[in-house]
DNA sequence: CCGATTTTGTTCCCGCGTTCACAAGCTCTT
DNA sequence: AAGAGCTTGTGAACGCGGGAACAAAATCGG
């Protein structure tokens, strides 16, 4: 289920303010989600709650962990030094969980051979190689769009299987291959498009 | 509808090749879609397709464009001025779809001052001045999570009705508010997730 | 030891979104 | 001018996820 790593965000925050122990309601709330839900999603993966006490925290969030397979270290490869790249290989919030940035890759050799964090940008022609030799599972691109259907093909070549991709383009991999896109501006679209249809529904002529 | 955005950007993509014409089935295939969904989708907005012939691609563009609130200018706010903050600062994606970041905002003293690309970072005790000059309608937070409600709480009560939460925090605000969010992690989460149960479904025991 | 209370796990139902399939309509050829 | 060939727009069925409501189980008090 797509709703495991709220609720694993949501049991962090309780075991931060030292709770042992939470019903479904209070932890739906804190996951902003129904307490129906939360419990049905749950039960799918086994009775970890007692009836008239609730989940204990630590328990389950090893549990939700390690159904999401935090509990191995993934080894991940950023393509695509821009802007979002460097942002992406300094943050936080990916070693926390289980994610090994193992390489950052560019095409540009203006960038090639600068450092960024503890890493050093690799060209992109070292792909395959960094890729066998880390036992890369995750690929995340963020070049360019014209660039990110190559680079994908390249990676799904090189034996990797879970794709991450920041490009505004749509990729298309072969059967077996996880694609996850994630696009900044559609989101801003998005609201723009709620925002103006409260405006106008104001009668707001501005 | 969530998915114009996408189809906007395979019209563009189409409108790049000098393509004046396209299929519902053409068009879905660029935006990865399934042509009836597109086709109900499109009927949505009115008939702006011609049978036997297809969509004309710069009209439709335009009307979706217009649907979307694109062809207004949105003045956007970024408070919270760490790597994404600055990567979003820079994204040319934004300026070119009608958003306009107008400021950048940030709570650390020693960040004020500083320029990103075209914008000097304004200390946090400035939003509301910056949000009522500029006549701000979108905030974006990507401060740490600690500080994501009392922002959004400050951004509602200077006016503005639509957030982007890039921190990683549920977020409570007022009917009448929208908020969307994206999680970088949580992506990667859920690619692991599936990762995992690929090799678990073919008996890998490492 | 037994009943009251609380909270989980689950069943059932409803509504939405997706997809198939077909009718309506436009163009081009003969 | 009329029919053949496409392509859109939409009606209907299907499947899935969400939410309310209830039964099962565990604790607590008497």
């Amino acid at each position: 289920m797509a709703r495991l790593p709220i609720y694993l965000r949501a049991l962090s925050a309780l075991s931060d303010r030292d709770i042992a122990t939470s019903s479904s309601e209070e932890l739906a709330q804190a996951a902003g989600v129904n307490s129906a839900k939360l419990r049905k999603d749950l039960s799918y993966l086994g009775s970890y709650g007692t009836r008239g006490v609730g989940y204990d925290v630590e328990y389950l969030r090893y549990q939700i962990a390690r159904e999401l397979g935090l509990t191995q270290d993934w080894r991940v490869v950023i393509i695509g030094v821009g802007n979002l790249g460097q942002a992406l290989a300094n943050y936080a919030g990916f070693s926390t969980r289980g994610f090994r940035i193992v390489a950052l890759v560019d095409a540009d050799p203006a960038r090639v051979g600068q450092r960024i964090g503890d890493h050093t940008i690799h060209g992109v022609e070292k792909l395959e190689t960094l890729v066998a030799e880390h036992n890369v599972s995750i690929g995340v691109i963020t070049t360019p769009a014209g660039s990110a259907q190559r680079v994908a093909d390249r990676l799904v070549a090189a034996g990797v299987s879970s794709i991450l991709n920041f490009a505004p383009a749509v990729i298309s991999v072969p059967d077996g291959v996880d694609v996850r896109k994630v696009d900044l501006s559609i989101e801003l679209q998005i609201l723009a498009y709620h925002e103006q249809r409260k405006t106008l529904s104001c009668g707001d002529s501005t």
